[in-house]
DNA sequence: CCTAATTAAGTTGGATACAATATAACTGAA
DNA sequence: TTCAGTTATATTGTATCCAACTTAATTAGG
């Protein structure tokens, strides 16, 4: 091969992609079971946690965009989870709340993350815990500077 | 909030969840200059590194579907990358290969992944080397532990 | 030799994603 | 006050993804 930076092997990007998937291929049986898709999913955390938000919020907590959570948001209201009302003092914002059968299914989701870490942390559990953090705040550090690098990519369109 | 592992701050998953989508708007724009989805750019870079391979190899090295791979590769011949012919040894399978203009994106790819490290690094360089290195090795660990875990539920339902 | 089981791709249907566009509501400057 | 610009959401179109199913070809057991 020529171009060794070409090599699929050497790429972190296409760990990133894969690892993605055969993560959401742990949560799918576990989801279906609630009757939601991962982004199903982390709609209903944000607003178990927050009780409503606009589609705005949504948006911008989940970093989806409004092609995304329109869709979504008609599908969860379909299937009893939310329910959505322009708000009286601008008609133009939509008020996304927690209907009771939402808010019930909570309990059934509480045992949803211990699951997906059982898949994720090896039989070995030693200094798990002190890798997962260490994990995480490598993932925070790249997420932060992809999203710098993305702002100074669109400032400089402008 | 009751349950703090169902708060979206404390979730792993939603880092590598939100990481590879903005590692997709990274590359968007780079791959539409070779016209070209992140998809595509992998089912590329399998066939610029071994020139042909049977839909069913190429299924396994990207860990996609067929249900993904085959419309995929009916773009790419579109396209004019790629062409598709059954074997005569055995006309169930595949073989797709790079047509000469396939073969001659890949000049124009070669920059693609000194960009996307140039957004995923920091201004400050240093050390940044071995951090690449050392998330590169949690992220096979991780992803080879997810696939274990999916072997073992996947033999367990048999 | 023949049919049942297996295998390889392709197709269909439902749900994301996102760019681009549309629509309706609000804001502000002349 | 009016209308041009902005804002919040929804819709449309293209491309993934994956589960489930279909089709065609091959293999294997009797």
């Amino acid at each position: 091969m020529a171009y060794p930076q070409l090599l699929l092997s050497n790429q972190l990007c296409f760990r990133f992609y894969a690892l993605e998937r055969e993560l959401m291929a742990a949560y799918r049986p576990l989801l279906t079971h609630l009757g939601l898709t991962y982004s199903q999913y982390i709609t209903m955390l944000y607003l178990w946690e927050h009780e409503e938000g606009t589609v705005g919020e949504l948006c911008t907590a989940l970093s989806l965009d409004t092609g995304t959570m329109s869709p979504l948001l008609k599908r969860l209201e379909t299937s009893g989870m939310i329910e959505r009302h322009r708000l009286p003092s601008d008609e133009r914002t939509v008020m996304v709340q927690l209907t009771e059968k939402g808010r019930e299914l909570e309990q059934k989701a509480v045992s949803v993350p211990d699951h997906i870490a059982s898949c994720l942390l090896s039989d070995d559990k030693s200094e798990q815990g002190r890798r997962y953090q260490v994990l995480k705040e490598m993932l925070d550090e790249t997420l932060s500077q992809l999203k710098k690098s993305r702002n100074e990519r669109e400032q400089g369109r402008q």
